[in-house]
RNA sequence: CGGGGCGUAGCGCAGUUUGGCUAGCGCGCCUGCCUUGGGAGCAGGAGGUCGGAGGUUCAAAUCCUCUCGCCCCGACCA
């Protein structure tokens, strides 16, 4: 391709529409331009990027023996009503009204889609297994779209589906799905951590997370890096803290707080740390208010508290209720004298003569200790975990980072094959839910995440397996006859005779714009036809990473090149 | 959805507080000269409903009201 007939509109200035690096440098290599909040259009550039990682998934999913499908993007709304995911995706979900007055939504993704289509389709065991799977376009109303294209409205992401008829069949499914994700991360360049993930509310099944560590991720990865366990932030554990030894009881004794509601807000009035401090926070279960005790400098994990209830509903109590059960106003509530079920973290238990509110206005406790002054009913772990935690597994250390997620893992069960009613007739004639498993990856993301990864001060660094062109060819003076003419002959030999993908730059630019031009694309591998050739013929070819240069002679151009393909496709 | 901010040329911005020349600057773009190894120089030029609607005024980018869009923080997020 001639750059001249190309649409490559890069950007000395970053857009002040863009806050992190990926963003600005993809507007700024021309690979994305924004339409509207959460909506991009990709450019030439952007465009040859994402059908790379495309090409990319899709040999992984074939070779892996998934099917590839394509549903629609519209659904009707009965089939998430059923599933009953409709009040669960709630606002996310993007809906219009057509001339009939009927609502359809725009899907956020295709678990109900294919469940239905496999019901209909498959009603025996020597249908199965099967794996589908389809490239298409989601949309989610996020209510805060933000850092181009890792979260917008509307984005592309691959989604695959296993239907298995018992579970050591979701076994091999979900682990060829698991490593076609390692072979396309790989392949694509990136850098990844598998963590485990909360598998939601269902209790028991396994999910993995595929994570690129980024600061500017969303995500949060806990894990230990002695012995290598690894979980997103909903699921992480921590070692149980140990109680001190050889405690001592202080008396317990109200002490006056006039207006101190907060932890930090008691902690500086009376200065007593957090960690030696305990919130009592009243949620609603199921109707019934239930106090969750959790130590002052740790934060409710919602996640775990809803599996150790097994309750897929609940909420933090109103104002009301909470004044209703401890008889004072939020920000005094404490165990002691409560007369509601007393859910406490690990933590909690560990601690003794701690701060806590006691259900009076303007009133804290000193000195509660648990056994002598109330009674907790259960002891779990409900918390996140925070810093200066241990492993789990191993009691060293952990490490809590950030990450983009860039590909999920999960093995469904029968969740939806249950509520959808997909069954088969086993062996046996008896019917059968299928055992489904979901697998995603965010396509748009893998694209986002490489840069956030691998860019320096001149903008982006491709790997060879994404880069829009493999190879750009400078003539530095494209008015000189010979320069083109060389220009052309090594661009016929690239790509006719060895399929190497080049980009032209046939501009009539100063050769400071067209450096910094490749630079800010990213392309791999310059040639460049400049002093050299008039004075040697010699051509040099400069490598975008490492700004290694080697002179070379025409002839010899098309070999050296093969054999830098060769150094570079290594990781 | 709460809080904050911003909409002026393709991009980045000044001008708005205190209303008043023909609305400016840098980059980019067009023409010519010159130049050709890391975003050159000179000269000339094109490009604006100042987000939109209404109002106040002799006069509005500037003041008032409404409205649309965008960004940031928070909440939220299979």
């Amino acid at each position: 391709m001639k750059w001249s007939r190309s649409l490559i509109p890069t950007l000395k200035e970053s857009p002040s529409e863009a806050e992190i690096d990926s963003h600005k440098l993809m507007i700024r290599a021309g690979l994305i331009r924004r339409i509207t909040a959460g909506a991009y259009a990709y450019l030439p550039l952007g465009t040859l990027v994402l059908n790379k990682v495309i090409t990319i998934v899709r040999e992984e999913m074939n070779r892996a023996g998934a099917i590839e499908v394509f549903l629609p993007a519209l659904q009707p709304l009965n089939l998430l009503e059923e599933s009953g995911r409709l009040t669960v995706f709630g606002d996310d979900l993007i809906t219009f009204e057509d001339r009939h007055g009927k609502v359809t939504a725009l899907g956020p993704t295709h678990e109900e889609v294919v469940t239905e289509i496999v019901k209909n389709e498959i009603n025996s065991y020597k249908q199965l297994p099967l794996t589908v799977y389809q490239i298409q376009t989601k949309f989610r109303d996020e209510t805060r779209p933000r850092f181009g294209v890792l979260r917008s409205k509307e984005f592309i992401m691959k989604d695959a589906y296993s239907f298995d008829g018992d579970y050591e069949g979701l076994n091999k499914s979900y682990k060829a799905m698991y490593e076609a994700y390692c072979r396309i991360f790989d392949r694509c360049g990136l850098e990844y951590i598998i963590v485990e993930a909360d598998s939601g509310a269902m209790g028991g099944e396994v999910s993995h997370e595929f994570m690129v560590p980024s600061n500017v991720g969303e995500d949060v990865i806990i894990r230990c890096l002695t012995c290598g366990y690894s979980a997103n932030r909903e699921r992480a554990e921590a070692a149980p803290i140990p109680p001190e030894d050889h405690i001592t009881f202080q008396p317990l004794k109200e002490v006056s707080t006039p207006d101190k509601r907060t932890i930090q807000e008691v902690s500086d009035f009376l200065q007593v740390k957090p960690c030696q401090m305990v919130k009592t926070m009243i949620y609603m279960v199921n109707g019934q208010p239930v106090a969750v005790l959790i130590r002052g400098d740790h934060e409710v994990n919602e996640t775990k508290l809803s599996k150790v209830l097994g309750q897929e509903t609940l909420a933090l109590a109103d104002h009301n209720t909470i004044e209703h059960v401890t008889d004072a106003p939020v920000g005094f509530a404490g165990p002691v004298g409560l007369s509601v079920k007393i859910i406490a973290d690990q933590a909690v238990s560990a601690l003794h003569n701690f701060v806590t509110g006691a259900n009076k206005p303007d009133v804290h406790l000193l000195n509660v200790n648990h056994g002598r002054d109330f009674i907790i009913d259960k002891i779990v772990d409900v918390r996140y975990v925070a810093k200066g935690d241990k492993c789990p597994r191993c009691n060293s250390g952990i490490d809590i980072s950030q990450g983009i997620e860039i590909g999920h893992v999960f093995k469904l069960g029968t969740k939806y094959s249950d509520a959808l009613k997909a069954r088969f007739l086993d062996a046996g004639g008896k019917e059968r839910p299928m055992i489904m498993g979901c697998y995603g990856i965010g396509v748009n993301r893998i694209i986002a995440a490489l840069i956030e990864i691998s860019r320096d001060q001149d903008g982006i660094i491709w790997p060879l397996s994404l880069a829009p062109y493999h190879v750009v060819i400078i003539p530095v003076n494209v008015n000189d006859a010979k320069s083109i003419h060389m220009a052309n002959h090594i661009y016929d030999e690239l790509t006719l005779n060895a399929g190497i993908e080049v980009l032209l730059d046939d501009r009539d630019q100063r050769p400071g714009v067209k450096f910094k031009d490749a630079d800010l694309i990213g392309i791999p591998i310059k040639i460049i036809i400049g002093k050299r050739f008039s004075e040697t013929k010699e051509l040099e070819i400069k490598l975008r990473k490492s700004g290694e240069t080697f002179l070379v002679p025409p002839d010899e151009v098309r070999l050296r090149i093969e054999s830098l393909f060769e150094m570079l496709s290594k990781p």
